[in-house]
RNA sequence: GGGCGCUUAGCUCAGUUGGUUAGAGCAGCUGGCUUACAUCCAGCAGGUCGUGGGUUCGAGUCCCUCAGCGCCCA
C-alpha cells in the first residue's frame, strides 16, 4: 500500500477506511471467440482497465460457469484476459462478475496471487499513470497500435483525471453502458493521508506475522490486561491481520535498514544478495558507512555497492523499547533481572501498533512476552467530553492547568480516571485536589505540632479504644489500597484513602483534639501515638497522588524522600487492633450532635445539656468506649443510655448564654 | 457490517461474588470565626439506577430485546 503524497509504503496498522463517493461504471467485455457477444461488469475504477488481467466470478454462479476458462477482450485496449472462478467473487455485487486489475485493492492482490495472474502495472508511485506499451507480450493485446494511441491520452494523468478521460473514451466507443451510478463506499487511506492509497509494486521489508497469528493470540492471552476487556482489542487485531508487517518506509528520518547490495558490472543492483554488516559493526548507516569488503569510492558505481535506501517504520523501532530500556546487549546483568518488564502503560488506540509490535519483537527475539501486565488508559477529552484535535482547536495543554492549580491537583484529577476510561479536563476536580493537598498540609501541621510539644508515642502507647478503633479502620484502608494498587486500580486506592482521610480530619481529629492537647498522660500519649501513626500511613498512601504535598510534610521530619520510604503495612499500626465500631459509633453520634446544632442555627461550640442514646447493648458498649472523647468534642454535659432494639439519638441543647 | 465499552442525583462518577433505607464529590440551598485549616466547617435538599421483558424469596448488580453515546476494526 502506497501513499502517493507521502511517497512511502504504509502498513496495515496505519490504514483506515473512509467513506468516499464513487460510482459504478458498467463496462462490456467482448468474447474473444465471438466479438458480438458481451459480458458486463461493474467497476468503481474504470481507469484501471488498462491493468485488467482477468474477470472473476463465484465458482457456483450458474450465469458464468459456461464462461470459466474462456477469454474475453477488454474494451478499448483489446487485451485478452481469462474468465476465472474464485470463492471471494460476490454474486450479489454488481453483475456478479468483476474485473481483476493489478492492483485496485487488496482483493485484487489476493486473486492475483492465488490465481497466478500476470502483473500489468499502470499506476506509478507519484499517483499518475505510467507509460506502457501494449505491444509488449505481457499485454496479449490484439491491437497494440490502437491501444497505445488510446492510452497515450491517459499516460501521465493523475488517477482522477485519467478516470474522467477513460470514461469519455468508453462512452464514445459504446463500451460504457448507461450512466455511472453514484455510490459511497469505503476506501483505504493512510491515516494521515489525504488521497486514497494505491497498490504499487516496490521493494519493501516485511516481518512475517501472518504465520504467527496463533502464537501471537496465545501471547495476548498470557498478558494480564487492565482492564481485562482490552484484551479483545488485541485479539481482534491479530485475528484480522491480512498482510505481513511492512516495516520499511521511504522517508528521510528513521533508523536505516542496515544493508547494502552489490552492483554488477553492468550497473544493475543485485537485490538477491544483500550485504550484511557484522554484528559488532552495528549500528550502521548504510548511506554513510561503507559496505564490508568495499572502498568508499565504490559507492553507487558499477562493480561497487549501494545502500538500502529505506528506513524503519516508527513502530518497528519503538517495538524494542522494553529491550533497550532493560539494557539488552549493553548490560546483561540488568537485562536478565528486568526483562520481561512488569508493566506496559499506554492508551488503547495503540494496542494494534505499539503493544502489538512489541509483542511480536519479544516473541521473535526472546520467545517471551515483553511485559507481564498491560495497563491501558483512556484519553483525556476536552472539557465538553469531545476528543481533542488540532483542527477542531479544542486542545487543552497541561501547562496552564499546572500553573493554575499545581502539579498535585492536576495529578489528583488524572488519577481519578479508572484504567480504560476516558477523562475530561475538569478544573473543578483539580480544585478538589488542591483542597486535598492543602488539607494534608494543615492536618500535618496540627499533628506534628502536638508531637513537638509532647513527643511521639509508639504503637504500644495506643491504649484508648477510640484510637485503636481508628487505626483498625486505617489498617483496612491500607490493605484495600495495597490490593488495588497491585491490581493497577490506582483510582480505587485513591478513593478509599481520600474517604478515610476526610473522616479522619473531620471526626477523629475533632474527637481526640482536646485529649491530644491535654497534659502528658497515658490517654494523651495514646492519642498522639495514634495521630502520628495514622498521619505517617496516610502520607504514604497519598504519596503516589500528591507527591509534592506529602514530600513537603515528610521533609519536616526526615532527611530522605517519602517516595523512597516503605509502603505502609497494616501490621505496623500495632498488634492491639481495636473494635472498628467504637470509631464508627463516635463519628455517627458526632454527626447527630452537629445536626442538632445546625438545625437550631447554633454554633458548633454550643453545649449539649443532655444526650440520650437508645440502642442495643452491643452498640451502647461501643459508644461508651468513646464516651469521654465524644462528650468533649460535642460539648456534651450529660449522657444517658437506654437499651432497646430501636435505635435513637436524642439531643437536647443547652440554653444560649 | 463485526467487536468492545458506557448509560445511576443538575454535573463528574463509585457501587467488589445478587441481600436492610442506592453512595461520594462538585454545583445548589441554609447555617457556623470551632485555638491545623474561612483556601475552612456543619447541615439540608436532590435519583422511576436508559427502555421493555425474563430468572429469583429478593435485581443498580445476572440473562434477553431495543434505544442512545463512544471507541476499535472491516
Amino acid at each position: 500500500m502506497w501513499d502517493v503524497d507521502f511517497q512511502t509504503a504504509v502498513s496495515q496498522a496505519e490504514l483506515e477506511d473512509r467513506e468516499r463517493p464513487g460510482a459504478y461504471h458498467r463496462l462490456r467485455f467482448a468474447r474473444a471467440d465471438d466479438p458480438s457477444t458481451f459480458i458486463e461488469i461493474d467497476t468503481t475504477r474504470p481507469e484501471l482497465l488498462p491493468s485488467c488481467v482477468a474477470l472473476v466470478a463465484h465458482p457456483d454462479d450458474e450465469r458464468y460457469q459456461p464462461l470459466f476458462g474462456t477469454t474475453v477482450r477488454t474494451p478499448l485496449f483489446e487485451v485478452g484476459v481469462p474468465v476465472l472462478a474464485h470463492r471471494l467473487a460476490d454474486p450479489d455485487k454488481g453483475t456478479g462478475i468483476a474485473m481483476i486489475c493489478t492492483f485496485g485493492d487488496t482483493t485484487d492482490v489476493l486473486w492475483w496471487r492465488e490465481l497466478g495472474l500476470p502483473t500489468r502495472t499502470t499506476i506509478g508511485r507519484n499517483g499518475r499513470l505510467l507509460e506502457v506499451d501494449f505491444a509488449e507480450p505481457t499485454f496479449t493485446c490484439a491491437n497494440p497500435e490502437r491501444a497505445n494511441a488510446l492510452y497515450a491520452e491517459l499516460a501521465g494523468k493523475t488517477v482522477k483525471a485519467a478516470q474522467t478521460r477513460i470514461v469519455e473514451l468508453l462512452a464514445e466507443s459504446g463500451d460504457l453502458l448507461g450512466e455511472p451510478r453514484p455510490i459511497t463506499h469505503p476506501v483505504k487511506f493512510f491515516e494521515k493521508g489525504d488521497r486514497p492509497l494505491e497498490i504499487v509494486s516496490s521493494r519493501q521489508w516485511f516481518v512475517s506475522t501472518l504465520p504467527l497469528r496463533d502464537v501471537l493470540l496465545e501471547r495476548g492471552e498470557a498478558i494480564a490486561w487492565h482492564p481485562g476487556y482490552m484484551s479483545h482489542r488485541y485479539a481482534n487485531w491479530v485475528e484480522g491481520l491480512n498482510q505481513d508487517w511492512n516495516i520499511s518506509r521511504q522517508r528521510f528520518f528513521g533508523v536505516p535498514i542496515p544493508l547494502w547490495y552489490p552492483i554488477g558490472a553492468d550497473g544493475s543492483v543485485d537485490y538477491s544478495a544483500p550485504i550484511l554488516p557484522a554484528v559488532d559493526q552495528l549500528p550502521v548507516d548504510p548511506s554513510s558507512d561503507t559496505a564490508p569488503g568495499f572502498n568508499p569510492d565504490q559507492r553507487d558505481v558499477p562493480g561497487g555497492f549501494t545502500a538500502d535506501p529505506d528506513v524503519m517504520d516508527t513502530w518497528a523501532t519503538s517495538s524494542l523499547t522494553p529491550q533497550i530500556a532493560c539494557g539488552w546487549g549493553d548490560d546483561d546483568d540488568l537485562f536478565t533481572r528486568t526483562f520481561p518488564m512488569d508493566l506496559r502503560p499506554q492508551a488503547h488506540e495503540i494496542i494494534r501498533t505499539w503493544l502489538f509490535s512489541t509483542v511480536v519483537r519479544a516473541h521473535l527475539g526472546h520467545r517471551s512476552l515483553p511485559f507481564t501486565d498491560a495497563l491501558i488508559s483512556g484519553w483525556v477529552l476536552d472539557p465538553n467530553r469531545k476528543k481533542m484535535s488540532k483542527s477542531k482547536g479544542n486542545v487543552v495543554t497541561p501547562k496552564p492547568l499546572l500553573e493554575a492549580h499545581g502539579a498535585d491537583a492536576v495529578r489528583y484529577w488524572a488519577a481519578s480516571a479508572r484504567p480504560g476510561t476516558d477523562l475530561a479536563v475538569d478544573e473543578a476536580q483539580m480544585k478538589v485536589g488542591r483542597r486535598l493537598a492543602i488539607k494534608v498540609l494543615n492536618v500535618s501541621r496540627f499533628v506534628l505540632g502536638r508531637l513537638e510539644d509532647f513527643g511521639a508515642g509508639s504503637a504500644d502507647a495506643v491504649t484508648e479504644p477510640l484510637d485503636a478503633s481508628m487505626l483498625s479502620q486505617l489498617a483496612e484502608v491500607i490493605d484495600e489500597a495495597t490490593v488495588a494498587f497491585e491490581g493497577y486500580d490506582y483510582a480505587r486506592a485513591l478513593e478509599r484513602t481520600e474517604a478515610f482521610f476526610w473522616s479522619f480530619c473531620d471526626d477523629y481529629v475533632e474527637l481526640v483534639k482536646e485529649r491530644a492537647y491535654a497534659e502528658d498522660s497515658s490517654e494523651s500519649r495514646s492519642a498522639r501515638a495514634a495521630l502520628q501513626l495514622a498521619l505517617e500511613a496516610l502520607l504514604k498512601l497519598f504519596a503516589p497522588f500528591l507527591p509534592f504535598a506529602t514530600e513537603e510534610v515528610w521533609r519536616w521530619q526526615h532527611d530522605t524522600s517519602i517516595h523512597r520510604s516503605r509502603w505502609p503495612r497494616s501490621e505496623e499500626l500495632g498488634s492491639t487492633i481495636g473494635n472498628p465500631e467504637v470509631y464508627a459509633q463516635a463519628s455517627r453520634i458526632l454527626v447527630d450532635l452537629r445536626r442538632a446544632k445546625t438545625t437550631e442555627k447554633r454554633s458548633m461550640r454550643a453545649k449539649v445539656a443532655q444526650l440520650v442514646i437508645t440502642d442495643t447493648d452491643a452498640v451502647l458498649a461501643a459508644v461508651r468506649a468513646g464516651e469521654a472523647d465524644l462528650c468533649r468534642a460535642g460539648g456534651v454535659e450529660a449522657i444517658r443510655y437506654v437499651t432497646s432494639t430501636k435505635a435513637e439519638v436524642e439531643v437536647t441543647l443547652a440554653d444560649e448564654d
